[in-house]
Order: structure tokens, then C-alpha cells, then sequence
DNA sequence: GTGAAAGCGCTAACAT
DNA sequence: ATGTTAGCGCTTTCAC
């Protein structure tokens, strides 16, 4: 295992000149002869010389590594904002880390604890749905270390926070519900306590308001992000006494659980019983009846989340902001009428 | 940025001993007094401290980074192997950097080219299915870096390779789909040149014969791994001279392109036509009907992978060996022949 | 414009 | 059992 690295010092020895000379020549900085300048550069080619990022972090104290922090990666959203992080982070020349929650918040508060900072230059954290103190954050954040919150936002720490417009998206999606005629409108939700639901709720309340129908009590259920949710949840809604004419699901797995369940139970998805999504998950075109839903920005919230923390990890000024990108409601079969 | 974090000197002092006292306590290593052991390993705790990467990785010439170099993350089987593997890797404490290729040989290459091999101690890989020399691969290897192949394997390289027994999830397909009374079994397959495309068509190959059941060469098509291959492959199996009654498809992202196919030409699936697919992804049980399939042991893919890289790395002979992990027959709806 | 040398945090001889 | 010291590869003062 004894492996050796071209080094600066090989690139020195070449061309008899100092260390000091070759360092400021690869990274052009301080004032060096351009002539010399090439011939290390040239060399430095030749040698295949690759910088040492042990050395470069020690001295400079960073790591050139970013830290992913989300409860799974085995679902099309979190999967595909990986994809958008990756994506910024290998052209700036950043690993990116991954640390898998399970959606646990113990775990979550583990992996920050065993966090040791100084491998880490910043963090990208979509929290997890179980209700826990953040303060674990706050203590990161302290320390130094830049954290940029995305999707599942903390919503009472002071970082820059990238989502989607899931109030908008919701306004819409309830909107376009009505729009096909349906009146008697349920959501089923995600956990409380996270942010995103709550904006999901909160567009789904005011798309109903502003259209002055009412929202009975047992047309809204708080419960997991799952499937098998979404499935339970729809019986649940098929028990009351006033039973819902459409539902708007939190995201597309509990919909497409709504739609098993409907289906199991005979009930036409669309005349009987308008569905519709958030995500826009492939499988939405899968399932048939096709899923309408509203399709979320995952890449894209992906690539800014990345690009703001280099911001901040990078940039001496660079204040914590927040950026809503918008949602795109997309119609399919879920919710024709006819 | 100027954040300072509590090194082993700062015990040292408070601890009024030297510095290699310090070290050799917190690592258990050498003849240390238990008395002084105890008191470094409190005082550690109590001023939290975290070893610095950067310093041991600049001696050791390591990192605690193991990269992921593979086709993209947002599928179910890539991205369950992904969790699988961080399993194992943030239990023995590694970071894990993750490479996506895009399934694209050049960037792949690219990849392997700006990797700064000192910042990595070993590669697991799943390589992209574009045609490619995989000499690129073997100078790694030569580097000194341990790489383990898993699913997409490197045919010719000598290194640790874990896959899934695709010759014999392949084979009990075909004779799951005979059984059935199918008798013109087509296979829609994925790009020749890869291992384990080989491997189920050489399983559906000997299921055949094995059963004394022509396979004409129309029924075989070689294509790419999307849901849109999938439907293409099934269009043009459908202006075959002897039509087929059943497919067995690479993935299931392809039988599920084939379903919805046949759908749209009105083709009762199962009845008229039997589909089998390879992997379990949870689509396999959203669409209608429910898809037949083989079980790919995704997670444990990645954990055996992740182990093996990790003996790789830490153990002074562990010679490259190849793992085949057993597969398991799903049967539903979509071979249902009544 | 370039070189010498100190030092980042840690480990590993070598001493004692 | 513990201390001293050199050095991993690099950046950065400070000289010249």
C-alpha cells in the first residue's frame, strides 16, 4: 500500500527551481514569470501531477468535501436532486459525502455528532419528518460550517433554504381540482411539523377558500410519506360521513396509494373520484389512469442548493438566503371528469 | 472561515503530557499506561475532539474517501445499491463520493482522469454500458487503488466483482414463463457487451433448449435499458412473422415500456401476451396488472461490494474474488395465463 | 520574481 | 510507558 504521488517537490527538482515557485505557478496567484509559469504548468502536465488535498486542507483548512444529509435516496425526487448536487459539485471540484437518515431523527443526530467538521467544507440537509429538536444544526452552523437547507427546510434557522413553490403548487393543484368540477376536496397530508406540508396545506385552504367551498375536518389526514399511507389514508376517507368527491395527495407515492385503494375498492379514479399528485414521479405515467400531478424542480433544486453552498463556502460575503422555485401543474387521466 | 478545532495538542497541554502520548492513547496502539489512556480518552470527549483527516490521511497517504463511480441514481436498483453501501461505509466510518456518468464512456473516463487518486482509497464501480476500453480501469488498479465491480461489471479486469446470479434468475424466468404454457418467448435484452446482459440471455438461451423450445432470432432484441426501449422493442416484436405469446425483458423498466405497449394496442397481458421482468423495482406493483419479476438482492449488492473494498483497502492479502448473490422469482399478474 | 523556512495536525521512528 | 523529533505535501510569510 505504499503508493507514491507526483509532488510539488518532483516538479522542483525537474526544472531546479523552489517548491514556493511551483505552488504560486499552478494556482496563479502572486506575481509569477509567465515563462516559468508555463513550464510548470507544461510540466506538471507531463508528470501527471495531481494536488494533494490531505496537504492543500491541512494547510488551508478545508477538505473539498460537501456533506448530503436526506432521509433516502430511493425515491425519485431525492434521487434526482442528488443527481442536480452532484452535477455542480464535480464540475467545482467537490466530492459530495452522503449520509442517509433512514428519515430518522436520531439518526440524523448521530451522523452530525460522528460529523467530524474539519473534513467537511459545508452541508446540504433535507431534515427528517420525525419531530426533533434542531438545535444540532444551530451548533454546526456556529462552528463555521455553512449549511444550506433544501426541500425539507428547518424553519427556524437562519441558512439559506432552497424549495419548491409548494404553496403555489398547491393553489393550483386544487384550483385546476375545482376547474374539473369537483367540490368536495380532501388532503391527504404529509407529517406536521415540516414546512413544506404545511405550505402544501395552507395552498390547498386557500385555493378552497377562495372558491368558497368548505373543508370539512375529516377530509384532511396528517400521516407518513408512503405509499402504504397514502392507501390507508384513502379508506380512511371513504368512511366519512360527507365522502370527498377528489383528493389532493401530499406527493404522488400517497397518491398512487390513493388510487390502489380505489381501485381495489371499484371506485372510478376521475368520474367517481378525482386524484391528483406533487412530484411528478415517473410512475405517474405508469399507473393507469395516468396521475395528474404537480411537477417539482428536483434537479434544479439540486444544482442551487449546490451552487449556494460554494457560495457560501467560497464568497467572505455571502448572507443566507432563501430561493422558491416555481412547480408546474401537469393534467393526465387522474382527474378527467367525463 | 478562520474556525480552529481542538487538536491533540490542546490535550496534550491541558493534559500537561506530550503530544505522541496523546495519539498513541487515542488509538490503542502501542504500550500505554491504562491510567493515562482513560484520562486522554475523557479529556477527548470533553473537549470534543475530532481527529483531522487531513493530517492522518497526509500521513497514512489516505483518505476515508471510497468513490461510487456508476451510471446514474435515479432508478431503484442503482439507488438502493447506494444506500446499501453507505450503510456499511458510515459504519466503518468512510465517506462515500459519489460519480455519476450519465451511462456516458467519456465521462466516465473524464471522472477517472481528474480523479485526484490521493484523495481516494478505493472505486467501486458499475460501468456504463456505452462500448469503451476499460484500460483505464486497470491503470487505477495499477496505481495501487482497489476498485470492486459490482453489476456492471469489467469483464476482463482482475478484480473483486459482485454481482447477482442474472444465468439463473434468467433461466427460472424462462421456465417460470414455459410453465405457464408460454411457448414463443421473445427477449428483449439490453446492449451487447455488457456482463450480465450476457448472463440472462445466456439463461434464457439454456431455458429454452432445456425445454426443446425454438427461439427464432427476430424474438431477440438488443437495445438500451429505458421504458421507451422497452416499448419500441415490443412494437417491433409485434410485426414478427411468428409473433411471440411472451417476453422476458432485461429490467423492469423495459417490461413495463412493453406493457404499456401492448396495452395500447389492446393486447391482453397475460392472457395473449406474458411479461416477466428482472429486478422487483416498486413500479412492478403499480402497474396494472401487477408485473412479474426477478428480485435483484439490491441492498446487499452494495453492502457485499462496499465490504469487499474495504478488506481491499485494509487488509494486506485479500485477493480479488467474485461474488454471485442469489436471485428470487416474483410471480404476479403479468404471467397469468387465465 | 523567486527561494528558504515555518507550520497546518498527526504518526512513527528513535530515545530514554 | 512516555517524550522528542522528523516529516507527510502544501501554502505563505519573510527575505533577497
Amino acid at each position: 500500500m505504499k503508493r507514491h504521488f507526483v509532488t510539488i517537490k518532483d516538479i522542483a527538482r525537474e526544472l531546479k527551481i523552489s517548491v514556493a515557485t511551483v505552488s504560486r505557478a499552478l494556482r496563479d496567484t502572486y506575481d509569477v514569470n509567465q515563462e516559468t509559469r508555463q513550464l510548470v504548468l507544461r510540466k506538471a502536465e507531463e508528470m501527471n501531477y495531481k494536488p494533494n488535498f490531505n496537504a492543500t486542507g491541512l494547510v488551508k483548512n478545508s477538505s473539498h468535501n460537501i456533506g448530503i444529509i436526506l432521509p433516502t435516496i430511493t425515491n425519485y425526487y431525492f434521487s434526482t436532486v442528488v443527481t442536480g448536487i452532484q452535477e455542480v459539485a464535480y464540475q467545482r471540484g467537490y466530492n459530495i459525502v452522503l449520509y442517509i437518515t433512514n428519515d430518522s431523527a436520531e439518526r440524523e443526530k448521530d451522523i452530525l455528532n460522528d460529523l467530524s467538521l474539519g473534513n467537511i467544507d459545508g452541508l446540504l440537509v433535507s431534515v427528517s419528518s420525525q419531530p426533533g429538536q434542531n438545535d444540532h444544526f444551530e451548533q454546526i452552523i456556529a462552528d463555521g460550517i455553512p449549511i444550506v437547507f433544501f426541500d425539507r427546510v428547518a424553519p427556524d434557522i437562519k441558512a439559506s433554504k432552497i424549495m419548491q413553490d409548494d404553496y403555489q403548487g398547491a393553489y393550483e393543484a386544487v384550483e385546476h381540482l375545482i376547474g374539473q368540477g369537483y367540490k368536495k376536496i380532501a388532503h391527504i397530508a404529509g407529517p406536521s411539523g415540516l414546512l413544506f406540508t404545511e405550505r402544501r396545506m395552507e395552498g390547498f385552504m386557500a385555493a378552497m377558500k377562495e372558491h368558497r367551498l368548505p373543508v370539512k375536518d375529516e377530509w384532511i389526514i396528517h400521516s407518513g410519506f408512503s405509499m402504504d399511507f397514502g392507501r390507508r389514508d384513502t379508506l380512511q376517507l371513504l368512511q366519512c360521513k360527507t365522502r370527498p368527491d377528489a383528493i389532493f395527495a401530499v406527493n404522488d407515492r400517497k397518491a398512487v396509494g390513493a388510487m390502489l385503494a380505489l381501485k381495489q375498492q371499484h371506485i372510478n379514479i376521475g368520474r367517481q373520484m378525482g386524484i391528483i399528485g406533487f412530484t411528478n414521479d415517473p410512475m405517474c405515467e405508469i399507473i393507469s389512469p395516468t396521475l395528474t400531478t404537480v411537477e417539482e424542480p428536483a434537479l434544479e433544486v439540486g444544482r442551487k442548493s449546490c451552487e449556494f453552498l460554494l457560495n457560501h463556502i467560497n464568497k467572505k460575503n455571502f448572507p443566507p438566503q432563501e430561493l422558491t422555485l416555481p412547480t408546474k401543474l401537469i393534467v393526465r387521466e387522474s382527474t378527467r371528469r367525463k
